[in-house]
DNA sequence: CCGCATGCATAAGAAAATTACATATATTTG
DNA sequence: CAAATATATGTAATTTTCTTATGCATGCGG
């Protein structure tokens, strides 16, 4: 039962958030996080997650280093020092999306009206 | 300047939301309200306006009162009765969904770690 | 008269996601 | 040990949703 379709529009910017919070991270291991930090809300699919990590590491974002784990390789993300403020920007934008969002669904009771 | 693109996902819940509250509102002014209460963030264009509430309508979700104005003719939504229920459902899954956005970006300092 | 605001609507195309699949190793469970 | 599940990455076809570009018509201000 997720409600990723009110997620919509957000996923890389979400990603972005995820891996400067932890400096870095492997697909596998967003789609748990982020389930984790939305109680199940945000449901991650390879099909989404992949393509919008490839996209931010063409778009120059995101770097990559693959990992030997045992047998298993994990290929690791982390922002990339030469874009980090378009990175931290995008972040930053989300962060205004949602404050926007919550000002519009909860408008300050002006002090006009009783 | 938009950022429409973050609002993805959110359109019909935020077009529902924006009915509720007015009791009934017309096409036209609903992007006009929208681009009030957001700061000009979000600019709904009527390619995706026009669309998403003829969706809505056809779910059952609105129903449609056309009122001429002069000799122009206004199309107005309002909430429909029987599906009253399921509107404020997904209002308050949009509502839920900023919270948990919120949380997401703003974790909580937890009990556990130090 | 011309441009802009109001007001509704559709159509072609792009972007982003869903769903389904493919592959491979590691761990747990019956 | 065999089977299921978790870990781990990826692609492809399809669908949903939005952007961009139109189209039509009224009303008002300069």
């Amino acid at each position: 039962m997720s409600k990723n379709h009110l997620y919509k529009g957000t996923l890389s910017a979400i990603l972005l958030k995820l891996i400067e919070e932890q400096g870095r991270m492997y697909g596998y291991e967003l789609t748990k996080r982020a389930r984790e930090l939305t109680s199940g809300d945000l449901d991650i699919t390879e099909g989404a997650l992949y393509p919008a990590l490839h996209k931010l590491e063409a778009e120059g974002l995101l770097t990559t280093e693959v990992e030997k784990i045992g047998n298993r390789s994990r290929k690791y993300y982390r922002l990339a020092d030469e874009k980090g403020g378009e990175a931290r920007k995008r972040i930053d934008e989300l962060a205004e999306y949602a404050r926007n969002l919550q000002q519009f669904l909860n408008p300050k009771p002006g002090h006009g009206a009783a």
